[in-house]
DNA sequence: CCGATTAGATGAACCGGTTCATAGGGGGCC
DNA sequence: GGCCCCCTATGAACCGGTTCATCTAATCGG
C-alpha cells in the first residue's frame, strides 16, 4: 500500500532473479515438480508472493500445448434451455480450471464450419457444439477433423462423436398419445428444423403416436422452420384459420410459446377449451400460464452436467474407446390445457 | 480428397519453405504488409491455400500482445436479462473478430478476485462484469488495476472505469408514483442486495416516490436479498402474513417474478382484484400472465449494443480520456395487474 | 579413499508466430 | 560511371513460459 504500485508485468525471469535460481527451478516449483529442495521452493515462493508474479497462460499454452479452454457454440443463447445448460457446464469446466469460450452459429452452416477452425487456431481444448443442418457435408467433415474433442449438443449425426441429447421422440410420442387418447384426431405441431436432430425426432414420435393407432396425421398441420415466438405466432394464425383446424396444438420448438399463445389469445382462442396445447419444453410461462399448459420437461442441469464431464474425461484421454452418446428421458407434465375435443358439429 | 489428410498442424515455416521464402515473408503476406511484391505474395497466397495452413493465435497473441478475448463475468447467466445482453454484445465482439470468454461470479467477492485474476493470466484485451458488493475494498481494487480496460455493467462504484447502467432508481419512482397515484400506501418492495447499485437505486427511487407526496414507507415493507424465485415466493408469503399486509408489490429483483406469483396464487389472492403488482422487469411470463403484469422495461439488446461499442473503443485505444457511463432508460409498462387498492374496513 | 549413485539445479532449445535492422538489386540523376 | 534511394526480402531476436540433457555436489558402499 505505501509503496509505488509496479506496473510492469512480472515474469519468470523477475522472479528468479529475485530469489536467485534459474527459471527453469522457478517453473518447476510453479508445478509443483517433485526434485526441488524445500528450502530452494520457500525462497521462491517468497519471491513469488513478494513480486506478486502472475502465470502467462499465452505464453503457457505455447509451449504446453494445452489452454484449458473449451469453446461452446449454440444456435442463440438466450434461449432459456440453452442458458440452464451452459450455465452448469460452465460451472464444471470453471470447477475444473477450465475456462469457457462462448460463440453464436446463428444458425448458418458457414458460421459454423468458421467457427470450428477459429476454435482450432486458439487450440481450444475441447469442444461443444450444435448444428443447424446434419446433413451438411462440410460441418460434418469440419466436426470430424476438429482440432480438439468435439462434443454434439442434442445433435445424433456423427457416430464418431460423444453426444448428449434429449429423448424428443419419446416426449412428442407421449404428448400425442396424451393428445390422441383425449380424443383429438387434428393435432397440429410446430417444430423447428427437421434437419436437425430435436425437430426429427419430435416429428417422427408425432407419426408413430399416430400409427400405432392406424391413424394418419393430416401433413397439413405440422409446421416447420419456426425458431421465435414471431414463427410461431404466424404458424399457430395459419393453423388456427384452416377450413378445418386443429383441435389440439403441440408446441414444440424452442422457447416459442409465448408466440402460440398470443396468437391464439388474437384470435379470441381459449386455451383448454377452444384448443388443447401442449408445451415442448417447459418454463415458468407453461407453469403460471392460466391455465396452465401442459409440458414436456427434462433436467437442462443434468444435461449440461453430462455434456462437461463426458468432455472433460475425453479430453483427459480417460475415455477407453467407443465414442458416448446419452439420451436424457422427458417427462410429459400434465397440467390444464388440455381436454376432449368439442364434439363435432357441436357449438 | 483423393489424397491422404496431413494431421499434423501446418506451420508458418512449412508454408515458408513451400513457397521459398523466409518466414517473415509468410507473416508478412498474413497482416497484409503492404512491402511484399505482389508475384510473392500470390505464389505465399497458393502454398497457404496448398497446405491448408490455419494461423496459431496463441503463438501469434505471446509475441503481439492482443489476444483477440474479452471476458465476461455476471452473477448467472440463466438470468433472461443477462442472456439477453450478453446475445448482442457477443454478436459485436464476433463481427469485430473478437472471441467472448464467459465466467459466472456466483455473487461472491472472492470469485470476483479470483476472475480478474484469471482474465490478467489470459491475456484478455477487454473485461466486462458485474460485481455483488460495490463497497468490497478488495474488488474495486482489483478492477482498478486490472490489465485490461473494464466495463462494468449496471454497477456504478468505481468512477475510473466505463460503464453502462439502467435507470433502476427512475423505473422504480415511475412505478411507485403509478402505484401511489392509485391510492395505495402501502406498496411492498423485492429487490436483491443494496450493496449493489441496481437494488440500491429501486430502493431510492421507492423512498423518494414516497417523500414528494410526503409520505414515509413502512421499512418493513422493503425485502431485500431476493436473489431468485425461491427467495421470492418465501418473502411474498411472509409480506401477505403481515397483520397489515400490502396492498400493491413492486417485485424488483432480478427474474423473480414467478415465485411471487406462485406465493399469491397460494394465498389465493388474485392479482389486480386483491393486490396490485408491477414486475421490475418485463418478460414473457409479465405479459401473457392473466391479467398481464405492469412492468419496468428497457432495451437489453441496446444495452449490450452500447457496453460492447464502448469497450471496443476503449480497447482500440479510440477513447480520449474521461470515463464514460450510460444510464438507459426505462419504460412503465402499464398492464392489468393495478387497480386503487380496496377501501379499507371493506371487504 | 575412490567410484557409483542420486538429489537437485542449470542453461538452452523450443513452442509458432511478429518485427526490425540489414542487405541486395534496380532505377534515376548528375 | 558513381551515388543515392527505394523497393523488397532476409534472418535473427523476441514474446514468456516448459522441459530435458547436462552438470555439480553430496551421499553411500566397499
Amino acid at each position: 500500500m505505501s509503496d509505488e504500485v509496479k506496473r510492469k508485468q512480472v515474469k519468470l525471469r523477475d522472479v528468479a532473479e529475485a530469489a536467485g535460481v534459474a527459471v527453469g527451478t522457478v517453473s518447476r516449483v510453479l508445478n509443483d515438480n517433485p526434485t526441488v529442495n524445500a528450502e530452494v521452493r520457500r525462497k521462491v515462493q517468497a519471491a513469488i508472493d513478494a513480486l506478486g508474479y502472475e502465470l502467462d497462460i499465452v505464453a503457457q499454452s505455447l509451449r504446453g500445448g494445452s489452454t484449458r479452454m473449451v469453446a461452446c457454440a449454440i444456435r442463440d443463447f438466450d434461449i432459456p434451455q440453452f442458458a440452464s445448460y451452459i450455465k452448469e457446464a460452465e460451472r464444471i469446466f470453471r470447477e475444473n480450471g477450465y475456462t469457457l469460450l462462448l460463440s453464436s452459429t446463428t444458425n448458418k452452416p458457414d458460421v459454423e464450419v468458421s467457427l470450428l477452425r477459429a476454435f482450432g487456431r486458439r487450440r481450444v481444448d475441447g469442444i461443444m457444439m450444435t448444428v443447424s443442418d446434419e446433413a451438411h457435408k462440410g460441418v460434418a467433415q469440419a466436426l470430424e477433423q476438429a482440432a480438439a474433442p468435439v462434443l454434439l449438443i442434442d445433435r445424433d449425426h456423427v457416430p464418431a462423436l460423444d453426444r448428449v441429447m434429449v429423448d424428443h421422440y419419446g416426449g412428442a410420442k407421449s404428448a400425442l398419445e396424451y393428445l390422441l387418447g383425449l380424443g383429438h384426431r387434428r393435432v397440429g405441431l410446430l417444430v423447428g428444423d427437421t434437419k436437425a436432430f430435436p425437430s426429427r425426432s419430435r416429428v417422427q414420435g408425432f407419426q408413430d403416436a399416430h400409427s400405432s393407432l392406424s391413424l394418419t396425421p393430416d401433413p397439413g398441420l405440422v409446421r416447420m422452420r419456426v425458431f421465435d415466438t414471431e414463427d410461431a405466432f404466424r404458424e399457430t394464425m395459419a393453423l388456427m384459420s384452416l377450413p378445418e383446424p386443429p383441435t389440439a396444438l403441440l408446441v414444440a420448438a424452442m422457447d416459442t410459446l409465448g408466440g402460440s399463445l398470443r396468437a391464439l389469445r388474437a384470435l379470441g382462442q381459449e386455451v383448454g377449451r377452444d384448443v388443447s396445447l401442449v408445451a415442448g419444453s417447459d418454463s415458468e410461462l407453461a407453469e403460471l400460464y392460466s391455465p396452465a399448459v401442459t409440458a414436456i420437461r427434462w433436467d437442462l442441469s443434468e444435461m449440461g452436467r453430462h455434456a462437461a464431464t463426458m468432455l472433460l474425461d475425453r479430453m483427459r484421454g480417460q475415455v477407453p474407446l467407443a465414442p458416448r452418446a446419452l439420451k436424457l428421458p422427458t417427462t410429459l407434465i400434465i397440467r390444464d390445457s388440455c381436454r376432449p375435443p368439442a364434439r363435432k358439429g357441436l357449438h
